[in-house]
DNA sequence: TTGAAAGCGCTAACAC
DNA sequence: GTGTTAGCGCTTTCAA
């Protein structure tokens, strides 16, 4: 019922504060005698240490820099940014400030500029996304080298360095796509999968996805779909999605593992005699536009914003209140259709 | 980048400490000088008060009670009890002390009863779950009286007397599931709408449910489904589903309003020759062992458990560091199938 | 090995 | 009106 304090146990036990607080955090110099009454007296009590007041001592101000792809560039990346930005204003009266960096997520080069930068500022902690993962991999090890703590999302990284993940499995998360279609396509017909995306982007996503989409699909007891599988840049996409659905053909699904799906959707509603069912990622403004007429199925969320929010979340209450920062976290992955997008996006 | 304390402020002003705290307070007592200079610093400056410093100062340790049906009586509400005990663990450092009270479901004199207890108490905050919608307005009126705060989860009940409320919009629920058999119910087929419950359980919820449901399947151009509702108890399912599905019929659909929805599977898997899909609500164990042989195609999750929890935080928060609280919070309402259900179970 | 004391930033009571 | 001061619970330094 009662709170103890430090004070408490001290005068229960006939020691002073200092010597309570040694117990607590064993920092030896007690007398055996003493040690035994004080732990017994903790034990006893269930003392719980109160966490403001702990904290209020620690008056170091706390700097996490976080390193984003600019969403001006690729609006995927937006609701990210919004998300560090709410943990920007959740935290800056706790003394934790969070400063945001840019780069180029086409542009290599303007990733380690930004991380050099970001090096000279020698952060408590850096939130990276790690889009390249060979140049992630090497400005990791520095961060490592200057005990600046490193967490990312989207892309663990088989965790190597880096002290939290928050993100996504992405082998169940095709697997999840696989179920839908498998719902609402026919069987024996033609399901299409298709990577859409810069060069350099994501790659292990998208590999992953497709790898936990076919594993479902193999498995289904005479399905007998037929998977093809297209790698395709942006500007390739409207010529050769256009030949292959002027050509007579039995494609009644299409899984897009990228979040670029309203263009393929686009396309798609150039033929309406066909009916194709599209599944694929993200809620973008565009994507949702196409959820809404039901030319888009199913979109799969990411949910980039709550991903960037947590990660943020974890290190802070780690410098505020000595929490531990799980190593990695997995969200949950949300199924969204024409009418419960509401939900996911009003947050 | 610096932070500036109420100190700095002070010094850079040439007043007191007491003189920017009663500006920053709006207490009077400041002279117009002092007071215009303040305010243009504290402006200048964009002052924000260290908020652990400010609460460490209130050394009242705040008490919420909250009351739940029994999850012992009835399964369905044992998340909600898990996500209470996760708030009691993470604010119980914090000077925050949360008891759990139970009431029978079943039983509107164990609710009442179980009220007359907290209420001696005198908590701070009450938390409840208003199952029973004529005895809960009754109650929040005493608690209102006594200057008790009081939240829901699950029911708004018009957001009367109610400080916060955290849940979901449940006519677009009953709509989400009518999008969902859309999708995999042959068009000009019978859906049947059951309601199974006790008889006082949650009606409101099933009205609801069903207003959505019907609402989105009527607007559909040449659909034609035949809906067809069962508000049924429990103990008369089994016989009264056994004889509709053994006469001839077209039913292609079942879309169950409560978490009871392994019930009505089990039966309809007496009847395999029938292509029946399955809609129903919770993550049940019982739910998810027919969610993953597809017996039951989609389940909606409710989410009782994060329901809980963020009421109780959002309290927490306004009692710890003045925290707005939101009048109304509505969840993100989840679909789930045989392969998400982990991330939303294991959380 | 121990206790006393100062101080984190903010608040509020009190004396001037 | 204003400044001073004590104190919230914990940590840490310093002197004993």
């Amino acid at each position: 019922m009662k709170k103890y304090t430090i004070k408490d146990i001290a005068e229960l036990a006939g020691v002073s504060k200092g010597t309570v607080d040694r117990v607590i955090h064993k920092r030896g110099k007690v007398s055996p005698a003493a040690l035994e009454k004080v732990t017994k007296l903790l034990e006893e009590i269930d003392y719980q240490p109160n966490l403001i007041a702990r904290s209020l001592k620690n008056t170091k101000s706390y700097h996490i820099c976080v390193i984003q792809p600019d969403p001006k560039i690729d609006p995927y990346w937006q609701p990210c940014t919004n998300g560090v930005n709410d943990a920007i204003n959740e935290y800056n009266s706790f003394g934790i400030t969070i400063d945001s960096y840019f780069f180029d997520h086409t542009d290599t080069h303007s990733f380690l500029e930004v991380n050099k930068t970001v090096l000279k500022q020698s952060p408590d902690a850096v939130l990276i996304t790690p889009v390249f993962h060979k140049e992630s991999i090497e400005v990791i090890k520095i961060y490592n080298e200057n005990n600046i703590i490193v967490s990312t999302i989207n892309d663990p990284l088989e965790l190597n360095g880096i002290t939290n993940y928050v993100g996504q499995d992405l082998t169940q998360s095709g697997r999840i796509a696989a179920r839908l279609m498998e719902m609402i396509v026919p069987k024996n017909r033609t399901i299409l999968i298709i990577h859409l995306d810069e060069v350099f982007n994501n790659s292990i996503h998208m590999q992953l996805k497709e790898k936990g989409f076919k594993n479902y699909l193999e498995r289904i007891p005479n399905s007998n779909y037929n998977l093809k599988t297209c790698s395709l840049q942006q500007t390739d996409l409207d010529q050769k999605l256009h030949d292959l659905l002027s050509k007579p053909n039995d494609i009644s699904g299409i899984f897009v593992t990228t979040s670029k799906v309203y263009s393929v959707a686009e396309i798609v509603e150039d033929f309406p005699d066909l009916d194709i069912k599209i599944v694929g990622y993200d809620l973008l403004d565009d994507n949702i536009k196409y959820l809404k007429n039901n030319a888009i199925d199913f979109l799969i969320n990411q949910n980039p914003k709550h991903q960037a929010y947590l990660c943020i979340t974890q290190l802070a209450e780690y410098f505020l209140f000595d929490k531990k920062i799980p190593r990695q976290k997995l969200l949950p992955i949300d199924i969204i259709n024409s009418e419960n997008f509401d939900g996911y996006t009003h947050n």
